[in-house]
DNA sequence: CGATTATGATACACGCTGTATCGTATGAGC
DNA sequence: GCTCATACGATACAGCGTGTATCATAATCG
């Protein structure tokens, strides 16, 4: 790739982290990003269609983090996992306050997380599956919205419990009551 | 109330539903609503500040329908109260298709039942909870945010189940377990 | 070094919002 | 029913953000 191509949407990408640090995502135009970039604003369209072209690329970096930071690890289990998301989040509050506050990207989000965590109950669970009533996809659905759903609060309430406890919450509420409402044993390796 | 008036801001309304119908929320112009109503432009501007203005005139209507639902029945139970919620749902596909793709509106949508879910709780419960190991703020944002997280996904799957399967869903998957995880009996009756 | 390609600056058209104005029509109150 | 207040329709207008077109300049690639 061309350096100033390169250069501009790197500037371009830091410019809006900035600003969505500072104003929620909807009130940030595109002229206040190139100014930010330094960048002439005709030349953002050279390279992005609209304001959330650009917080896609930087949304789809979130998740390849996230990705990554899994297969790290040889403890899959979904509470780790929870743990490791929830770590993230606070990490990246600003950003994933834009993504959850979006419908678009939380949705994106959801359906993303959402084919990882079904692919890993039918895989590693597929007989069990046919005695329960609960369709998986519904669970998995289930699983991933109340997971973003306690981020959503969390980032909503300034953090007021630690990454740990929201891990632990997420695992009480969310994890051991959908395994059990599937009929499931209790943790899921997926090696 | 002036009759011009109520005529005005009811023509406004019905325009906003029918074309809610046809369209995503989003994509509306307030012009689309005034030619449909066969209103003159800049009165849309003597009665709403925009368009979510009169957007939350017909959303604080379902509410209010949602709630004198529940008031009329005897049986108070979560379940029942499942049932009611998306039998409207079903009811009112385009209106809530429209509240739960916005997110201004499916928060307020959100934190107005959790408000009266979270009170139902803590006055039956208030002994119980203190022995619970999950914050029952947290709890109640789970059961809400999980009972929309099931109509959202319903909406966006073609109701491809019946409201008593998705009520049923909701009692396993969600009222049963969170109960569990706080450690309560199975139902509550809040009369 | 030469050819290609990205950039900056500027001007512009477009669509939507929200306001201002004024003549007309409709309802409220007596 | 008459009078006055007020809502309405139509129109013009300013503001703002988006997206496109153009052209001279600068940087990069080979």
């Amino acid at each position: 790739m061309d350096r100033r191509v390169a250069r501009t949407k790197r500037l371009l990408a830091q410019a809006l982290v900035e600003l969505v640090n500072e104003q929620p995502y909807e009130t940030i135009t595109i002229r206040d990003i190139t100014d930010r970039a330094d960048i002439g604003y005709a030349t953002y369209f050279r390279h992005y269609e609209g304001k959330d072209d650009l917080m896609l690329e930087v949304f789809t970096q979130i998740i390849t983090d996230l990705e990554s930071l899994h297969e790290t690890r040889i403890d899959h289990s979904f509470e780790r996992e929870g743990y490791l998301f929830f770590q993230q989040v606070a990490d990246n509050r600003a950003l994933y306050r834009s993504i959850l506050d979006s419908r678009a990207f939380s949705r994106k989000l959801r359906e993303h997380i959402t084919l990882i965590v079904l692919d890993q109950i039918v895989e590693n669970h597929a007989d069990e599956l046919e005695r329960s009533e609960i369709p998986p996809e519904i669970a998995a659905h289930h699983l991933v919205s109340s997971l973003l759903g306690l981020a959503d609060w969390w980032l909503s309430n300034d953090q007021s419990y630690t990454v740990v406890q929201m891990a632990r919450f997420y695992e009480r509420l969310v994890v051991q009551t959908t395994w059990h409402a599937l009929g499931l044993s209790n943790t899921i390796a997926s090696t």
